[in-house]
DNA sequence: ATCAGAGCCTGCCAGC
DNA sequence: TGCTGGCAGGCTCTGA
């Protein structure tokens, strides 16, 4: 389902609802989707009822990954990982009404809160994803550090001198170096193509022969996409939905994603696809270089 | 270092 | 109608 966009507009139409809500349920309905790491006791604790007990103190995105951050110095952090078809909802909970398993519901939260009684359910029919609890928040913020500059919120100078620092000497095509999460975090398929495409850069091209001019215009091309992108309310192409259900329409502004055969809007040329790092790949030939 | 390919899963769609 | 193959927004591993 999920780039960074998407990840960023459940993550904000989960917050006000979940902020100092209190967890005083969980069911664990498929457990091979959920991880517990660094618990020396009550490991299996949080495998079988990861969070409960805990108030929610905060709603962290970095890159794709959404972390959910029980209050308080030492408390646990969820980190959730949504893959290609995984999401989060939240529904009330009316008195006396049980809420039926969802297919491939996995994880039920039952919060109680300002906005009265709720259920936060983890759905994903392919799995991809995954679901950690991590002890409290420093030892998550240490595995997150595997993450690169995150691509909404960084200063397109800081996101360009990353991308020339991480990879100027890089024989990898441009396409390949932007999925890496390692460098940018948050680009995926979708987003990469569409950030290439303004910025007029080939997907092919080894990353060597960037110049650094080359390098800060990507580097606004990426935030720019992504950040109209969050304000559309994320692409939906199948299933993406916010916590609430909510669609977005980001995908009417693709450019280059979902294109192929198309005139380019820019110079008229056909787009074409190509499978560049194992990934389906929209790009016009004739006018990024 | 980098790539292709395979694998992890399920759902959907086009073509036969 | 029903089957088959191909494809999908992610990520990780293997072997070359």
């Amino acid at each position: 389902m999920p780039e960074s966009p998407e990840v960023e507009c459940l993550r904000r139409s989960l917050e006000r609802d979940l902020m100092s809500a209190r967890v005083v349920a969980v069911r664990v309905f498929r457990g091979d989707v959920l991880r517990a790491v660094g618990f020396d006791r009550g490991r299996d604790r949080e495998q079988r009822r990861p969070l409960l007990g805990a108030s929610i103190g905060g709603l962290e995105r970095h890159g794709k990954e959404l972390a959910i951050l029980e209050a308080g110095p030492d408390g646990r952090v969820l980190r959730v990982r949504l893959g290609m078809t995984g999401g989060l909802r939240l529904d009330p909970i009316v008195p006396g009404r049980a809420l039926a398993r969802l297919p491939h519901e996995h994880v039920r939260w039952t919060l109680e809160g300002a906005s009265g009684r709720l259920a936060l359910r983890h759905v994903d029919p392919r799995r991809f994803g995954d679901l950690v609890v991590f002890t409290d928040p420093e030892s998550y913020r240490h595995d997150r550090a595997r993450l690169g500059i995150d691509g909404i919120t960084a200063s397109p100078r800081a996101m360009a001198t990353r991308l020339g620092r991480d990879l100027a000497r890089s024989r990898r095509s441009l396409k390949a170096a932007l999925l890496d999460q390692g460098v940018v975090a948050g680009l995926g398929n979708i987003y990469a193509d569409e950030a290439l495409f303004r910025a007029r850069l080939d997907p092919q091209r080894g990353c060597r022969t960037v110049g650094t001019g080359e390098w800060q215009t990507l580097a606004r091309s990426i935030r720019e996409v992504l950040r109209q992108a969050v304000k559309a309310g994320g692409s939906t192409l199948r299933d993406y939905r916010d916590a609430r259900g909510v669609a977005g329409s980001a995908q009417r502004a693709h450019q280059a994603y979902g294109r192929a055969g198309m005139p380019c809007l820019r110079c008229g040329a056909t787009l074409q696809s190509t499978l560049i790092a194992g990934r389906t790949t929209i790009r016009c030939s004739s006018c990024q270089h």
